[in-house]
DNA sequence: GGTATAGCAGAAAGCGCTTTCTGATCCGGG
DNA sequence: CCCGGATCAGAAAGCGCTTTCTGCTATACC
C-alpha cells in the first residue's frame, strides 16, 4: 500500500541502499543524488517503516513509561517532562497505566520488552507483591541485558531476593523522607505539639518514606507520639476526608495534620471546612508534592516541592542515554518546603478566634 | 542477545513455523508439541520481537493518543480511558504532547505513521493553522488509507480544502455548545442578567463552540449583550484570574462569570476571593468538564459534566476497530449539567460588601 | 601513461518473524 | 489391502529495511 524504500529507489533512480544512507545521512552521497532522492520521498510522501529499520538495528523508537495513574497530575507532569526531552530524538513515549497493581506492571513490562522498547521509565513508588517481586527482578534484568534503559524515578533501586541491587538501573530519587521531615519540623518549630497525619497507600514506598520522615521529626522535637496519630490513606481526596476524620476521632484536640500529599490534603481541608473547622487558625494543613492545583485551594496549601517537570525531564535523557548515569546510579532530587496560608502557629485552645490571615500570595513556579 | 524463536524451535525440537503457530494459536498444533514449545518458550524468556511481526503483518500492536497537554486532567482522564480499552487488546497507548502546536500535531502524525500505528486517537479541540491545515488532512488520509484507524475524540470532523469531510474518520463528539447553553440558561433562569466569560483559546474549536452555546442562551434569555462581557482566556487558572479582573474591569455589576472550562473557573474563584467577593453570594461562578478536583474546590463547582473516561474507552475500542462505527462516522457524547455551590440567585446590590483587593502575584505556567 | 587512492554507488545478505505451499503420517472405507 | 482425505509439521519465501562488501569511475601522483 505505502511507498517503500525500493519505490522511492526506483523513482530516483538510484539504488535502496543509497536511499536508506541519504535518510540516516551516515554514509556520504554526492549532493546531486540526494537531492534526486528527496525528490523522490517528497512525491512519493514517503515514511521509513519503522518495525523493519526497528528489526535490522535492533532497538525502536519507544520509550515506555510506567505510571500508577495517568489521570493523577502528579504522574502527568512527571510524563509530560519525560515526553518532552524524548521528543527531540523523535522517540515516542509509552505511557503505561498500571493502576498500582504489580501484575500490570510486570505485563507492561513483557508488552515493552516485546516492542524492544529502547527504554523504560518506571515512575512513582514501587508496589510491594512477593509473590512476583522474583518475576519483576527479572523483567528488569532481561531488559538492561538486551540494552535498553531502565530508569526508576521517584522509586528506590530495585534489590533481588539477596538484597543486592539490579545492575544497570538508574535512580532518580525523590528525596521523600527529608522533605516529609523538614516539613513536619516547620509545624513543630510553629509550635504545635499535637500533630496527626495521613499516610500513603500501605506498601508503596513514597508512603513509607514521608511516613518514617514525619516521625523522625515528630520524635526530634519530642512529641507525644501518643498524641500524634497516624492513619492510612490512598493518596487521594475521598481518602484525605475520612483520614481526617479518623484523626479528629481519635484526638480531638490535634493542632495540625499533614497529609501523605497533595491530594490528600485537599480531602483534609473539604472534610475540616465542612466541619466548619477554619484552616489554618483551629488547625494547620499541610501536602506534599506542590502539584498545579496546590496553590489554589482555600487557604493556598504549604507543601513540599519536587520538580516534577524537571525530574522527568532529566529520567528522560538518562533513558534516551544521552546523559551519563550518576556515580552509584543515584541521582537525588532536592525538595524544597513551600510554607503557604494553611499553616500557622497553633492557636490557644481551639475555639478563640486568633487572627485573621492575609490574603494569599502565591508562588510562582 | 535476546532469545529468538529459532532458538525455541531448536529447544523444542520443532520448527520455528510450528513455534510461531503455537504462540500465535491460529493453527492446529497437536497438544503434544504444543507443550514441548511452551516449555522452551518459559525456559529461554523468550519473548517475540514485536517489529519482527509487525514487519510482516504490517501493522503494529501501538495506537497513539495525541492530547494537548498530558500534565491537564482533562487529557489525563480521556487518556486513561483510551489506555484501559486497548490494554484489553495487549496494546500500547503512545501519548503524545502536542502543546497544542500543529506543527507539532503533524510531526507526531508522521512519527505515527512511520511506527505503523494501528491507530491514532486524536483528543482535545483542533488548531486552526491555514498553514498546515492541507499537511494535516494529507496525513490522516494518508494514514486511513494504509488502513490505520483515526479517531477523533472531543473535537469536531476534520474537513478538506474543499469543506468536505475526510472519509475514513471516526468522531466521538462532546455535546460543548449544547452544554454551555444549557449552563448559561440555567445561570439565566436563576435570574442573572450580566453574565461574564472567559474564553478557551483563540481558534481551538471547544472554545469556539462553548462560546457560542453561551451566546445562545444570552440571547435566548434576551439579554443585553453589551452588559455581557467575553474576555478570552486559555483554558488555565491563570487566564481565569486575568479574565475575572478583567471582566470586572468592564462590568463591575457582573452578577455571574462562567468560565471556558473547570481550569479556568478555578481561576476565577480563586481571583473573586483574593479581592473579597463572596461566592456565589456576591458573584455565581461556573465551569466546563467536570474534572475530578472540581467538586473539591470552595464553593464546589458547578459544572458540566463530559464523561472522559468513557469518551476515552469507547475512542479506545473505536481505535481498535472492535465497535463498528457509528453511522456516519459520529458518535455524540452526552453532557450533563451539574448544579452545584458555586451558582445561586444573584443578590440585590453587590457593594455591600466589595472587600479590598490583595495583591497578588500570579504565575502563569 | 600507469598505478594508487579517493569518493560514490550497487549487490546482496540478513534482521526475526508469518504464512503459503508442500510433504509426511495415519486413519477409515471400499 | 490400497487409496483418499484428515491432520499435523517442515521448507522456504519474503516483509522493508541497513550495512558490509565489492566495484566502478575519477582524480592525483610519480
Amino acid at each position: 500500500m505505502a511507498a517503500k524504500l525500493a519505490d522511492v529507489a526506483a523513482r530516483a533512480g538510484v539504488s535502496p541502499a543509497t536511499v536508506s544512507r541519504v535518510l540516516n545521512g551516515n554514509y556520504p552521497v554526492a549532493h546531486a543524488t540526494a537531492e534526486k532522492v528527496h525528490r523522490a520521498v517528497a512525491e512519493l510522501h514517503y515514511v521509513v517503516n519503522g518495525n523493519a529499520r526497528a528489526l535490522v538495528s535492533a532497538r525502536s523508537d519507544l520509550v515506555g513509561v510506567l505510571v500508577h495513574d495517568i489521570a493523577d497530575p502528579f504522574f502527568g507532569v512527571i510524563a509530560s517532562g519525560i515526553q518532552d526531552s524524548v521528543a527531540e530524538a523523535d522517540v515516542l513515549a509509552v505511557v503505561c497505566n498500571t493502576g498500582s497493581s504489580a501484575a500490570r506492571e510486570l505485563s507492561y513490562l513483557k508488552l515493552l520488552r516485546k516492542q524492544r522498547a529502547r527504554a523504560v521509565v518506571l515512575t512513582g513508588g514501587s508496589v510491594d507483591d512477593p509473590d512476583l517481586h522474583g518475576a519483576f527482578v527479572e523483567q528488569l534484568t532481561e531488559l538492561t541485558a538486551s540494552g535498553a534503559h531502565v530508569v526508576l524515578c521517584g522509586r528506590p533501586p530495585v534489590t533481588d531476593a539477596e538484597g543486592r541491587d539490579v545492575p544497570g538501573l538508574v535512580t532518580v530519587d525523590f528525596d521523600n523522607r527529608d522533605g516529609a521531615r523538614r516539613l513536619t519540623a516547620h509545624l513543630t518549630s510553629l509550635g504545635h505539639r499535637e500533630i496527626g497525619y495521613v499516610t500513603g497507600p500501605e506498601g508503596r514506598t513514597t508512603s513509607q518514606l514521608r511516613l518514617e520522615g514525619h516521625l523522625m521529626a515528630i520524635r526530634d522535637a519530642g512529641l507525644d507520639e501518643a498524641r500524634c496519630p497516624v492513619v492510612s490513606g490512598r493518596f487521594d481526596r475521598a481518602s484525605g476526608s475520612t483520614g481526617a476524620t479518623e484523626l479528629l476521632r481519635r484526638n480531638p484536640d490535634l493542632t495540625a495534620v499533614v497529609a501523605g500529599n497533595d491530594m490528600a490534603g485537599v480531602g483534609v481541608l473539604t472534610e475540616l471546612r465542612s466541619r466548619g473547622i477554619e484552616v489554618p487558625r483551629d488547625i494547620s494543613v499541610a501536602g506534599f508534592d506542590d502539584l498545579p492545583f496546590s496553590s489554589d485551594t482555600v487557604p493556598a496549601l504549604t507543601t513540599v516541592r519536587i520538580p516534577l517537570t524537571e525530574a522527568g525531564r532529566t529520567s528522560g535523557r538518562l533513558a534516551l542515554g544521552n546523559e551519563s548515569p550518576p556515580p552509584g546510579g543515584l541521582l537525588p532530587v532536592r525538595t524544597e518546603l513551600l510554607v503557604r496560608d494553611s499553616t500557622a502557629p497553633p492557636s490557644r485552645g481551639r475555639n478563640s478566634t486568633s487572627g485573621e490571615r492575609a490574603p494569599s500570595a502565591k508562588a510562582a513556579e
